[in-house]
DNA sequence: CGGCAGCGGTGAACCGGATACCATAAGCGA
DNA sequence: TCGCTTATGGTATCCGGTTCACCGCTGCCG
């Protein structure tokens, strides 16, 4: 393991630095020279050393900082997949993942960690956002890009997901088919992107002239959504759910196979992300879409762009959301419509 | 960026060994002064640097690669994330994942790109291997462990999966619901994963003395599982199906739907590895669990054994599988019994 | 009271590589 | 033949840590 530049150059019979530069070719070398050096490099099967590159260059390291909130939700594998697809179509940088778990404190030490690394970007594809982390960040001077969360500015690239679109066309499809009291299961008040989608979940509603029955947040499980809209179901009796993730949403299925309701005949539910597992429900989910791999791929380039233009504004992206409609959603049967 | 040791220690008012010995705790420090240096470590938002460390420490570095197949499919996030959390725990080294998308080109290309990032160690976690790439990690002498594949050697373990037990629990399970007609969905032909699960289903049946009355490959996922069950459902009418995973079982699940098959009653299906989702297919998958977050529990341990006794031979671990029986499986009905 | 051990702390030599600067020799015109 | 430029290689320093040898101080003990 041992094999350094030193033992190159005195196997080739010259310095450290005429190695160096044949490895780099960072200066012009006599063919005879080069053609030792590259035989002892040969024989021993030197690598070089990147840390210590690295560490002299004043380079950061080529490593890329992925925060996300839990690899475990099918929503997080795509949009990493697809990053990590990025990153090697470029080659150059790796993506190294980390999980907060939604834990603002492991958030801290995760970017903390990444810091030590000395990670060229970081993705901060969570959501939500410790402000101590944040601050890390920036006095790091690490370009960063962030999942609908803080400012663009030096060195900061935002991706804002245009809820409202998909959300609208959620609603609206459920308002032609005649639902009037739809009720909303959101996910954790303190995440941010639970937020947005409730609030736009409501305002939306209201544009529309509609008012939710209920709504009731748990967590972004299956067994939260599960709880929530058996409760919801018994109580405020809605003729149509909208989940604030798919989780949820397949939580609101069982629910209902539970209560003996059938989907979509007497209780319409629409979820939010379209995950893969979306379309192999029971019934197959109407779902708000999310451009995931694009997610991903933006991301990717928003920082590659950060690191090529270190000291220039970083950008406001955008994706947009669909409704994917499936066969989660019909019209009310007015059987229970008149209940 | 430059908040190096030595401003910790010029802020302190102390010198650069100190400061390394009160991050480090390697010695005993007075505590009026470690509490000066943590106050400057504090106000410096002061972070190691890695590579430094590795560097003047002799290591590799604090990365350890893990090489998975897919991080969509649900299997891996769970290892993965169980990996993190013991890396987390021993907080010191951090994984780096990458993704082969089954292409053994691709497997050689990632290990080539960590052998450059001088990983500490490797995980081999795919289903099956690129004999240029286990050269490669060999030659590189990098301690690796491997998920059922290869031997255990200097600097190499392996994890072997007991898949006996679980499908045997399995076809016992159908056996004593009265199923005699069972077919088998396997995934691609070329994995070694794909292989043993199918090798282990055959011997397994011919031991309790049930032929397979069918056994198809497709690949590793839903519509693959659609298709192949499709085809065995019109031809060879099993009573029952075993998939080589729980998207190849999903599959099978809508195809009986959409044959108008009720599961469980004219059809039982048996998934593999027990995924998230298993329970929340309708009806709930029966299915042989993997013991996901132990894989990646072992995996780490694995490695890190190989890490401090470098010198040592590796170890060979075994992780059980077993039925996890829920309502997809059942008691033939009879009028399609003597169809 | 002198010797000595233990404690808390320091200075400096590394780790492996990049590179600014210097040394040498060759090339070349005057 | 001298002096100057170029081409090429060597020397030394630095990057940010770790660690070892050492040092001054205190307190214990004979």
């Amino acid at each position: 393991m041992p094999t350094s530049i030193k033992d190159v150059a005195a196997r080739a019979g010259v310095s450290t630095a005429t190695v160096s530069h044949v490895i780099n070719e960072t200066r012009k070398i006599t063919p005879a020279t080069r053609k030792r050096v590259m035989a002892a490099v040969e024989a021993l099967g030197y690598s070089i050393n990147r840390a210590a590159r690295n560490l002299a260059m004043g380079r950061r390291s080529s490593l890329l900082g992925v925060l996300i909130s839990d690899i475990r939700n099918p929503f997080f594998p795509d949009v990493v997949a697809s990053f990590q697809d990025q990153a090697l179509l470029q080659h150059q940088l790796e993506a190294l993942v980390l999980n907060t778990n939604y834990d603002p404190a492991r958030m801290l030490d995760c970017v903390k960690r990444l810091l030590g690394l000395q990670v060229a970007g970081v993705a901060v594809l969570t959501s939500q956002l410790d402000p101590a982390a944040a601050a890390a960040l920036s006095a790091g001077n690490i370009p960063t890009v962030y999942l609908d969360l803080g400012r663009v500015g030096k060195g900061v690239s935002n991706i804002a997901i245009g809820y409202e679109h998909g959300i609208a066309e959620g609603l609206e499809h459920l308002r032609q088919l005649g639902h009037r009291a739809i009720a909303y299961v959101g996910g954790p008040v303190h995440l941010g992107s639970s937020q947005w989608r409730k609030r736009a979940f409501i305002e939306t509603a209201a544009r529309l002239g509609l008012t939710p029955v209920a709504a009731l947040d748990g967590d972004f499980s299956v067994k939260g959504g599960y709880d929530a809209s058996w409760s919801l179901l018994q109580s405020a009796k809605p003729t149509a759910i909208v989940a604030g993730n798919d989780l949820l949403a397949i939580g609101a299925l069982h629910a209902a196979y539970g209560l003996r309701l059938d989907v979509p005949r007497h209780l319409s539910v629409v979820g939010f992300d379209d995950i893969d597992f979306a379309r192999y429900t029971q019934p197959a989910l109407t779902t708000v879409a999310i451009p995931r791999d694009e997610i991903g791929r933006l991301a990717y380039a928003a920082l590659d762009g950060l690191l090529k233009r270190p000291e220039q504004a970083g950008a406001e992206y955008r994706v947009p959301t669909r409704l994917s409609i499936r066969q989660s959603t019909a019209a009310p049967a007015p059987a229970r419509k008149n209940e």
